[in-house]
DNA sequence: CGAAATGGTGCCAAATTTTGGCACCATTCA
DNA sequence: TGAATGGTGCCAAAATTTGGCACCATTTCG
């Protein structure tokens, strides 16, 4: 018996039984005790709430609250969070960054299929670069909230989307723009449109969007983005896995 | 990274990518092609679907509708997962972190209370500031992924901890210290620390701490740290959240 | 009080499993 | 035919798991 049958073995005694003592856990599943309770450790790192209660008496007790536990999170939630360890990855912080993907990738695991669908096309659209050290970052802004969720809605339907644009001099104008790309300049995020009134590729830096808002009724067609050659997709950005 | 993991990385890789070909995994998740054939006919064992097609052109799919529905996230996941959002909205490298706080809430409901409770009480240690444009960046080293767990100890359980560190001039030093906060004035991370040895707080860069250990049997106190004023806490760090 | 029952930890050597490399087979497609 | 692809068997090396032991802390019973 393997140790994961032998967990599953565990988990499912204590349930039926109630409340179990780890030497009897030990005879049930044929392993030693020690087994047994580096298993219950184990099992508790994995996120089960086991309760224990020493001297005569006492025994094991599985919190049977802890047996659901299936986080539904949101496409643009996995998106937020999915940026944000790439952003760590990239600083160099891999043991954070390493436990925190795989926590990401359980995550994903239960996404139903057509929000994974979605979540690939959105990060489909994300690319990487360095930042020119010539920028000039005196004046960077925070981003506004509603921005992400504009995006969603603007990329995965391939709808216009409008918003103010507040330009390197302060002027103010309103866009009309197809998204077809975001890019990131550490510490700068931009987005990549066609701009169809000036029949062109336009960067927006997405501290200087405010007000975005999708245009209903529009409908455009993806563009083929060129970039820089240091700027590479999100897809391919190297990933954890230290290779022996 | 263990198979448990890998098998996470192997479904999440083909449900993103539609279909992906054996070599494509091995390199992605870090491991052999032997080893990636082995864990595909492990997953197939588990009840995923995944469909083959040799030759030119083929690959494997993993069919949309076999899906887990529940994720069990490790409390170190959870706990890195948190760290590094923190953190890279503390180094302003991150928009629409409201919406990973959303996702982060949801998972954090997964979790136990008394872990949340130790969640909150490491995430009160930590504090962010700007970094002095000053500091010599250019020997940044990697962080040991010993020092996530260790940290986990020490600081929930105020017990000593004991590492080598390697000073500015590049010498070696062990020493043991009562860790008291981490800072992160971005892109670096320090323990701020109670030397007993010397009487005094002390301020650690994390990429040059290596071998980090608890130091059995030792308890601190708590003590009041003092930062510069342009340093907050984490927990009155200013959030995004969508106005309305 | 002392003894017994219980959970829990550290250590180490033995047992077991996992891994990577290799050779080789089958299928598909250009 | 040759290249790209999935798949299997085998083996030694590497890594992990396991069991045994000593020992600690807490609780309850007599």
């Amino acid at each position: 018996m393997n140790f994961r049958t032998r967990h599953d073995a565990i988990i499912r005694h204590l349930r039926r039984s109630g409340t179990a003592s780890v030497d009897a856990l030990a005879h049930e599943v044929g392993a030693s005790r020690r087994t047994v309770l580096r298993d219950i450790a184990a099992l508790r790192d994995q996120g089960f709430v086991i309760h224990s209660e020493p001297g005569r008496g006492g025994g094991l007790q599985l919190d049977p609250q802890s047996m659901q536990t299936t986080a539904r999170l949101a496409v643009a939630e996995v998106f937020a969070l999915l940026i944000s360890v790439t952003a760590m990855r990239a600083a160099g912080y891999l043991p954070f960054s390493d436990l925190a993907d795989a926590g990401l990738a359980k995550i994903e695991k239960t996404l139903p299929p057509e929000k994974v669908r979605d979540l690939r096309r959105f990060l489909d659209c994300l690319h990487v670069g360095k930042l020119s050290p010539l920028q000039d970052l005196s004046d960077m802004g925070f981003i506004d909230p509603y921005l992400l969720p504009a995006f969603e809605t603007a990329f995965l339907e391939r709808m216009q989307l409008r918003f103010q644009y507040r330009d390197a001099k302060g002027q103010q104008t309103v866009r009309e723009v197809e998204p077809q790309a975001m890019l990131i300049l550490p510490p700068l995020w931009y987005l990549v449109a066609w701009d169809p009134a000036r029949a062109d590729f336009r960067h927006f830096r997405m501290d200087r969007i405010s007000k975005p808002d999708v245009i209903d009724g529009t409908k455009f067609r993806q563009r083929h983005v060129s970039f820089d050659e240091d700027i590479c997709p999100y897809s391919s950005l190297p990933r954890g896995g230290i290779r022996g």
